[in-house]
DNA sequence: CTGAAAGCGCTTACAG
DNA sequence: CTGAAAGCGCTTACAG
C-alpha cells in the first residue's frame, strides 16, 4: 500500500499539498492538483483511514448496534439509515451483538473509541442501562431508537403506540363495530402495554364498555394469534372485530378463522400492527392485512438528523422525538353499518 | 477522553507499560499491572482504536458488504458470521450499499484502508468485477460468497445448487413420482440455471423423459409461483410433483393449488428451495414446506476461517469451497407407490 | 499557492 | 521488569 509520501514524491510536491488535494481544499493551483491526482490514480492510492481519524478526530462513520439481525420492520430501517447518512457523506456500519451483553459492550467500545463519530442503538433493554449511562456521561453522540428505560435522559426516537392503537380501534368503531377484541403482546414490554392502553382508551372515548372476555393476553409467541382467535370465536357473544398486537398474529388469525368457518372480513374484521407485508414479501395470504404502520422513513431520517446534530454539537440537550403510526388500509376490515360506504 | 498518557501519569508508570497492560502482554509486575488497571478504571479509559490500527496495522475487524439488507437466508448468516468471528476475538461490521455501485466502492475503500483486516462480499454482480479485481491485486484479504463472475480467481464460497436440485428431484422420484415439474427462477442468473440443470440431470439419470410442458420459466417474481402452478394443474396430463426455485413460489403454489381444489401433499407434492420458514417465522401456512436448505452454519464458519487464514497469510492461494445443500423434510411431499412407507 | 514541522495516540524494537 | 525514543500516515496551524 502506498502512502501520502509516495504520492508527494511521485507528484513532486509536499505531503501538505497532497493532503489538500485529497480533502478538496482550496488554494492549490490547477496544474498541481492534476499532477497529484495523476499520481494518486497511478499508484491506486487510498488515504489510510486510521491515520485520518486519529488526527482529525472524525471518522465519517455512524455505528449502529442491533441486538440481532432478523426479519422485522427494523431491517428496512437499516437500509434507510444508510441512505440518509449518505446525504451527509457519512458511512453507516452495523453490527449484531447476538443478544449478548458482553458483545454489546465490545462494540460500544469499538465504535466510541475513534471508529465512529456517533452511535445509534436499537432494541436496548434494561441490561444495557449501565452501558448507555457511560456513553452519555462521556458526551459521546448517541441516539436510541425505542428505548426501554425511562429514567435516563437520552436522545430517543419513539413510536406513539398508544395513539396508534387508539387510531386503529377508532377506525373499527367508525366502521360500526362495537364488539372489538384485542390480542395483546407481552405486556411486560412497553410496546405491548401501550397498545393495550390505546385500545382501552378508544373504547372509553366512545362509551363502549371494556369487556375482559375480549382481551386475550399472550406473549406474542408462535401460535398466539391462532390460539387467541379460537377463544374469541367460540365466546357466547363473539367479537366482530379484532385488533392484534402484531401482523403475525393477524395473519395467523385470518387463517385460523377461515379454518373454523369464519370469513375475514365479512364475518370478522382484523387489524394488525407493523405492516410487515412488504418487508417479507413471502407471506402467502390472499388477503393483505389492514395494519398499523411504523413511519420507518421518518424514523430513519430523524435518527440521522439527530445524530448529525449531536456530532456537530455534543453539548446539545437530549431530545425525545415521537412519531405517529399510520393505518395501512388492507382488505381485512369491513363495515357493520348499513349507511357505511366503503 | 483520556489517553494512554493520562493513565501512565496517574499510575506513575510509562506509556510503554500501560500499553503492555492493555494488550495483556507478559513481563509486567503484578503490582504494576494492578496500578495501571486501577487508573484505567478510574478514568474510564478505552484505547483509541484509530491509533492502535495505525501503528499495529491490524484493526481486529472484518468488514462485510451486503448489497441490501432484506429478509433472506443471508440475513441469518450475518448473525453467524459475528458468532464465529468472536471466537477469533474479531469484530464484524456490516454495511448496505443500497444496491448502488458508488456506495459499494465507498465502503470497499473504507474497509480496505485500515478499518478492517479483511472483507467478505455478498451478492456481488457483474458490475463489481473491477472493484473485486482491484482488491485482489492489492493482496487485501477477500472472501466472496456466491460470486457471479467466473473469470476472476478469488476466495469463493459457493453452494452446490446443481447437486442440490438433483437431490430434491431424486427424492421425489424415490417417492414414486415420474411426472415431476419445475418452476424456474430467472435463468440468466447462475443459481436458477444450476437448479434447472440439476432437475434435468435427475430425470436423465432415472430414465425419465424431459417434458417441456413441465418446466415453467419465470423470473421468480411476486406471483410467479401461483401463476405457474395454475398452468401445470390445468395441463391435460398434470404433474404429481413440483420442484420450485424458491420457497415463496412453493408456498404460493400450495395456496393456489388449494384454491383450485388440488390438495398438497395428497394430490400434489411440492419441494421448495432455501427453507425460509425459520428466517421469517411469519409464514401463515399450516403446511411446512419440504425444502432444500443452504448450509448456513457451515458457510459462516468457513467464511470466517478462510478470511482469518488470509489475514494471517495474504499470499495464500485463492480457494473455492463448495457446500452441499440438504433436504429439509417438511409436510408437502407424499408417496406415489403402494409399497412406500413414510 | 506551497512546504516544513508538530502532533494525533498508540505500539514496537531497543536498551538497561 | 520498565522506560525513552522512533514511527505508523495522516492533518493542521504557521510561515513564507
Amino acid at each position: 500500500m502506498s502512502n501520502i509520501f509516495d504520492i508527494a514524491k511521485l507528484a513532486g510536491v509536499s505531503k501538505t499539498t497532497v493532503s489538500r488535494v485529497i480533502n478538496n481544499k482550496p488554494g492549490v493551483k490547477d496544474e498541481t492538483r492534476i499532477k497529484v491526482l495523476d499520481a494518486i490514480e497511478q499508484l491506486d492510492y487510498t488515504p489510510n483511514q486510521a491515520a485520518r481519524s486519529l488526527v482529525s478526530r472524525k471518522s465519517g462513520v455512524i455505528g449502529v448496534i442491533y441486538n440481532v439481525f432478523n426479519a422485522s420492520i427494523y431491517l428496512n430501517l437499516a437500509n434507510l439509515l444508510e441512505k440518509y447518512a449518505a446525504q451527509y457523506n457519512y458511512n453507516v456500519v452495523f453490527c449484531s451483538t447476538n443478544d449478548d451483553c458482553d458483545s454489546k459492550l465490545r462494540y460500544v467500545q469499538y465504535f466510541t473509541s475513534g471508529t465512529a463519530d456517533g452511535l445509534i442503538l436499537f432494541g436496548s433493554d434494561c441490561r444495557d442501562s449501565e452501558i448507555v449511562k457511560k456513553i452519555i456521561d462521556s458526551k459521546y453522540p448517541l441516539v436510541v431508537i425505542e428505548n426501554y428505560f425511562k429514567d435516563i435522559k437520552v436522545n430517543d426516537i419513539i413510536i406513539d403506540n398508544f395513539n396508534g392503537a387508539k387510531k386503529a380501534v377508532q377506525y373499527l368503531i367508525d366502521l360500526g363495530h362495537t364488539k372489538i377484541a384485542h390480542i395483546t403482546g407481552n405486556i411486560s414490554h412497553k410496546v405491548a402495554l401501550e397498545r393495550l392502553n390505546g385500545y382501552k382508551e378508544a373504547l372509553k372515548e366512545n362509551g363502549i364498555e371494556y369487556n375482559e372476555d375480549y382481551v386475550i393476553f399472550t406473549d406474542a409467541g408462535e401460535s398466539s394469534g391462532s390460539e387467541a382467535i379460537e377463544k374469541l370465536i367460540f365466546l357466547n357473544d363473539p367479537p366482530t372485530a379484532v385488533f392484534t398486537f402484531n401482523d403475525m398474529q393477524g395473519y395467523d388469525a385470518i387463517q385460523k378463522a377461515k379454518e373454523i368457518g369464519v370469513q375475514v372480513p365479512q364475518d370478522l374484521s382484523i387489524i394488525g400492527c407493523d405492516n410487515i407485508y412488504e418487508v417479507l414479501h413471502y407471506i402467502s395470504s390472499n388477503l393483505r392485512l389492514t395494519s398499523l404502520m411504523q413511519p420507518i422513513e421518518k424514523i430513519a431520517q430523524s435518527a440521522i438528523e439527530l445524530i448529525m446534530k449531536n456530532i456537530a454539537n455534543n453539548k446539545s440537550e437530549p431530545q425525545v422525538l415521537s412519531f405517529d403510526t399510520e393505518l395501512y388500509y388492507g382488505e381485512t376490515c369491513s363495515c357493520r353499518e348499513s349507511g357505511c360506504d366503503d
